[in-house]
DNA sequence: TAAGTCTATTGGTCTAGACAACTAGAATTT
DNA sequence: AAATTCTAGTTGTCTAGACCAATAGACTTA
C-alpha cells in the first residue's frame, strides 16, 4: 500500500494510489473519498502528508473539496492532457467506438523539403512516413499519414506502429507532446482514398494536419489525416483560467 | 504589509504582495525571490505557510522552485483570449483580410426545443436569430446563424449586429466568454445555402458550431457556421502549461 | 409545526520544528 | 592544476499537534 521507508514520497504514494482507484473507476464521479483524517490514520501519516496528496488531486483536476462536506471525486474529463488534442485511440473510446488500426505501410526515407520543413530537420535527413487507416468498430474512419524524424524516434517497428504512437512516445521514449498545431477544412474525397475509406465519390472529408511539439520546441510529428464527415465530428473545448 | 490579525489567510496576503510585485515589474522573469525562511522570519509566520502561498503562485505560473538553488520569476502567462477562439472580424485581419457583414435577418422569437437546450433556457424563452453573411474582401466567406437568449442581451439594435457582436458583449454588456464547446464538421454545400456564399453544387464546407459560456457557466450564444471550404481552413494552437 | 440551537464531522489555516536532497562555491587534497 | 571534500544555503518532505469555518443532522424550544 505505502511504504514509509521508500525514497518515493509518501504524499506522492498516496496521489497515485487514489488517482489509480478513479482511473480505474472504484471510485466513480461525485463519491465521497475517506476523510483526511482517516487516511491520515489508516497509513499513520500527518495529516499534512495526506493534504499534500489531496491538493495536488485538487490541482490536477481529479478532486475537489466542499469544506464541511468532504472530498470528492471529479470528472476525469479535466484531466485531459492537452485540450482539443487526443489520439484517435482515446478519442474513439470515449466515442464509444472500438479503435483498430491497419497499417498501410511504415517506411523510412529521405525528408522531402515539406517535410523537413514541418518537422524542423534538415532536407534529406531520415524520417519515417506511417501510413495507417483507422477503424471504428471495424468500419474505416480516417486514412492517416504521419511524419516522424528518425533520429527523435530512432528504430520504429512494426508491432509499435499498429497501436497508440502516443502511448508509445510517453512510456517508451520519454517524450511528452506540450503543444500542437492543428489546421482543419473540408474537402471532397480523393479517388486515391475512396477505396481505403469505403465511401462514395463525392463525399466530403475533414482534413486535419497536425504538427506536435516536445517541450523543447521540437515537432515530434506531422500527421495528416482525412477523417469520413459521415461518421466523424471534430470536438473541442476551450476555457481561460480564471482571473 | 501582511496582517496576522486579519481574517483574509495569511497565505493569501503573503501571495497577492507577491504577485504585485511581479506584476508591477519590482520582480522581473528570471529573479530569484527571497528564501522561504526569510520570509517566514521577516513576517514571523511559519515556514509551511509561506510554502502554500509559493505553492499557489508555482501552480498559477508565476514563480518556479530549483531545489538548492531557490525560487524564480516566471514568464508571466499571457492572457490569451481564449486558444482558438477569435471573432471572425479578428480571425479575417490576422489573416490579413478586411472582413465584412451583410445581415439577413435579425428577429426575435420563442426558443425552439434545441435552441433552448443549447442555450439553457426554457422553452419559448424570447431568443434572437440573427443570420448573416461573413465577407472577406467582399467575397463571402461563412454563412452564420447565431441564437442568443433576449434575456441576457436586452434588446439588440440591426446597428449593433453590423459589427462585431463579441466586442458589444465586452464593451457594452461587460459579457465575458470564458468557455467555448465547437464541433467542427465537413459537409457539402446546400441549396439553400449556395445563393449566399457563391459556391457551385457539391462544394465542400466546413460546418461550425459553437456555443460560448459564460463566468457562470450560462452560454451567452450558440451559433451555427457554414465556411466555404476553398476559402477557410480553421486553424487551432494548443499548450499545455509546465508540468 | 417551525424555528432556532447544539454537536459531530468535515475541510481550511497555521505552527515550530526536524531531517533529507540538492546546489554552488570554498577549502582541501592529490 | 585538477580532483575531491566540505560547507552553507536552498527547497523538499514530514510530523503532531492546534484552532477555525462550514455542513448536516439531531435536538430543543417557541
Amino acid at each position: 500500500m505505502i511504504n514509509k521507508r521508500s525514497p518515493i514520497p509518501i504524499y506522492y504514494q498516496l496521489e497515485e494510489l487514489i488517482k489509480d482507484m478513479i482511473e480505474k473507476g472504484t471510485l466513480k464521479k461525485g463519491d465521497m473519498i475517506p476523510p483526511e483524517r482517516e487516511y491520515a490514520e489508516k497509513y499513520e501519516i500527518s495529516r499534512m502528508t495526506v493534504r499534500q496528496a489531496l491538493n495536488n488531486l485538487v490541482n490536477d483536476g481529479y478532486l475537489s473539496r466542499v469544506k464541511g462536506k468532504g472530498t470528492f471525486v471529479e470528472n476525469r474529463k479535466i484531466e485531459q492532457p492537452l485540450m482539443g488534442l487526443t489520439s484517435f485511440t482515446e478519442d474513439m473510446v470515449s466515442r464509444g467506438l472500438e479503435p483498430r488500426t491497419k497499417l498501410l505501410h511504415l517506411l523510412k526515407k529521405e525528408a522531402s523539403a515539406s517535410e523537413s520543413e514541418k518537422l524542423k530537420i534538415k532536407q534529406g535527413a531520415p524520417v519515417y512516413e506511417v501510413k495507417r487507416i483507422r477503424l471504428a468498430d471495424d468500419e474505416p474512419m480516417a486514412l492517416e499519414t504521419m511524419f516522424l524524424s528518425a533520429e527523435l524516434v530512432g528504430e520504429l517497428k512494426e508491432e509499435v506502429v499498429n497501436g497508440s504512437l502516443y502511448q508509445y512516445f510517453e512510456e517508451s521514449l520519454g517524450y511528452s507532446i506540450v503543444n500542437a498545431r492543428q489546421g482543419l477544412e473540408a474537402s471532397i474525397v480523393r479517388k486515391s482514398e475512396r477505396e481505403y475509406l469505403n465511401v462514395p465519390s463525392g463525399s466530403p472529408v475533414l482534413l486535419i494536419e497536425r504538427t506536435s511539439y516536445l517541450a523543447d520546441g521540437k515537432p515530434l510529428e506531422f500527421v495528416k489525416s482525412i477523417y469520413r464527415a459521415d461518421r466523424y465530428k471534430f470536438l473541442i473545448d476551450m476555457n481561460r483560467e480564471g482571473n
